[in-house]
DNA sequence: ACCAATCGGACAAACGTTTGCTTAAATTCA
DNA sequence: TGAATTTAAGCAAACGTTTGTCCGATTGGT
């Protein structure tokens, strides 16, 4: 039903291919009265061009999939934003596709829809493939970088932050406030973020001369519900004065059920957060956090796709903002 | 480079068209020597199928489209999760593009990514398209709903909360617990939702009573830093008791302006917020709400592309859940 | 006025599938 | 045993583009 370039063809009454080449705007293969024609055509029959068959000739495409793992995670917008910018930057579009968090089966079917489609790169957000779907992409002829995530295969491309250093520098902002007990939560040590979080966050105790306690830690999946079962298993007894949350929406989860403990923060407890968020401006009191460029790992992520030279895992750097969750004993 | 159906059939001994009917299981056209051929030889190339030819053929595609106005957007992710699950339960795939919330080239660049690729469908997120893109848009062959946005056209399929019921709703929630001086906060009046709620707290007050003043109402874009402006202008002295706000991001906005002010929640002020997203219960004290069906939004627009006998313009339920931030005078 | 160069445009192949039609072989039935 | 039916697989066209090659006509130079 659709007009095609025949069609216009036809009723300009030249031959597709100098339509096409109008429409593609190859001055040099054609005059300005056909020209004329071709585009008085073309609106007329109100033309869309078929993307899919042109990248089937081709045999390349201007798209850029992003693939999410869930649509809860907050900070995904800011990479997002940052893959956006730099993707139309570079006359690219974006495309985004969620994968289930858990279900491998949706993220293979999350997966397979981008691979099976001429796009030119994928970047995967924070996500965690499952071996079989990791080879799928592999597998595939696409270039491809990981976001805000970090390997223990160095072989794989990805951009994220130091998250030994995430969790070192978070520690180490209770620990120059005098805070000597302090608890970690909701980081998943099942990760390789999460463990290297818990190492920066030990090593930090210890350079300050205080021994972890194995209950100071508790292990979660960065969700607010995490958090808030974090801040129950502590308790008002445990003694820690200051706890580092492994996000924002876990820091908030601490904040809340610290509240519901009849705790006051920052006077009884003091918290520092992970991510840095516009979530942290919001809350009350606001939340001091350690702050990762989401907004930069995108524009990264794009680039590494875009020039194949670049170094296979690379890192943005953090800073850490403080607001009115930490106290100074 | 990437394996071909071709080079599968050239392995494999058979022809192209056989091995296009085993991958897609059509059975009755193969014997099960075939069958296992095939397989192999496809597992052994690493092939992947090109959808982009299967879709220029077929002249179909399982795609759905959405796009969505802006990153910053927060229930964007229910109506998301809406859609996602009702298409994957009808084998559909979904894929997601940002177009600008102001920029209208942007809107057109997104608008295009979609139109000129085969999709079966487009769902569009809370978008005030121009009226060249509406044209683009409604140019194209392919179907599409408006979600969470509705219109003074009744022509164009929409998805959307009844916004008079909506500013209604609120405003009586706050007359029910005595409030008389009610402000609205945040609410766009050049939009059709923000007319509306306009309209809705009007009646609400008029029916109990009350005659609206003008300086109850400061518009403004639904965001955070428009509910702190609108809660800066109101100022302390006022007079107000209740306000409601145009989205639970103006609400905390207001909320967080509040107590900058020196005003206690609720005790000073009754917040009623529109939109009831999870932040509603993320911020102390809780945000009384007057909560949309996002999801129901996202699955009741794909019902609507799959089935085109349905009316145009549906509106999904409202319900109003108590919280915190309204104090019974 | 003749040859070369340039210009404008057409022809046709190719991209990777799907599928209607055809054909050859194998099976069934009387 | 012969005809009719079923089964298995191949041929080739088609989808809507892009682009290399080719051709005729106009132009310019001498």
């Amino acid at each position: 039903m659709a007009a095609t370039i025949k069609d216009i063809a036809r009723l300009a009454g030249v031959s597709p291919a100098t339509v096409s080449r109008v429409l593609a705007n190859k001055t040099a293969f054609y005059g300005p009265a056909t020209a004329e024609k071709v585009q008085a055509a073309a609106l007329k029959l109100g033309y869309r061009k078929n993307t899919a068959a042109a990248e089937l000739v081709t045999q390349h495409s201007n798209v850029l999939a992003v693939v999410v793992n869930s649509v809860k995670t907050n900070f995904s917008s800011q990479i997002i934003t940052g893959i956006q910018d730099t993707a139309a930057a570079h006359g690219l579009n974006v495309i985004i596709v969620y994968a289930g968090i858990t279900d491998p089966e949706a993220q293979r079917k999350a997966l397979l829809t981008v691979i099976e489609r001429p796009v030119m790169g994928i970047l995967l957000l924070s996500l965690n493939l499952t071996p079989e779907n990791l080879q799928l992409l592999q597998g595939a002829q696409t270039p491809y970088c990981f976001l805000s995530i970090a390997f223990d295969d160095g072989d794989l491309p990805s951009i994220a932050s130091d998250d030994w250093q995430v969790g070192y520098q978070a520690t180490q902002t209770l620990l120059k406030a005098g805070h000597r007990k302090i608890g970690l939560a909701a980081v998943d040590s099942n990760s390789h973020t999460g463990r290297f979080r818990l190492a920066g966050y030990e090593s930090a105790l210890r350079d300050a001369g205080v021994s972890p306690q194995a209950d100071w830690v508790q292990p979660g999946v960065y969700s607010y519900v995490a958090g808030r079962e974090a801040m129950a298993a502590y308790g008002v007894t445990s003694g820690l004065t200051g706890v580092v949350a492994g996000s924002d929406m876990a820091a908030i989860g601490v904040l809340n059920q610290a509240r519901d403990l009849g705790l006051t923060v920052p006077t009884d407890l003091s918290i520092v957060s992970i991510d840095g968020t516009e979530m942290c401006e919001l809350v009350q009191p606001q939340l001091t956090s350690v702050s990762q460029n989401f907004y930069d790992m995108g524009a990264a992520g794009v680039r590494q796709l875009l020039e194949p030279g670049r170094q296979l895992q690379q890192v943005t750097p953090i800073q850490v903002v403080d607001r009115q969750t930490v106290r100074v004993l």
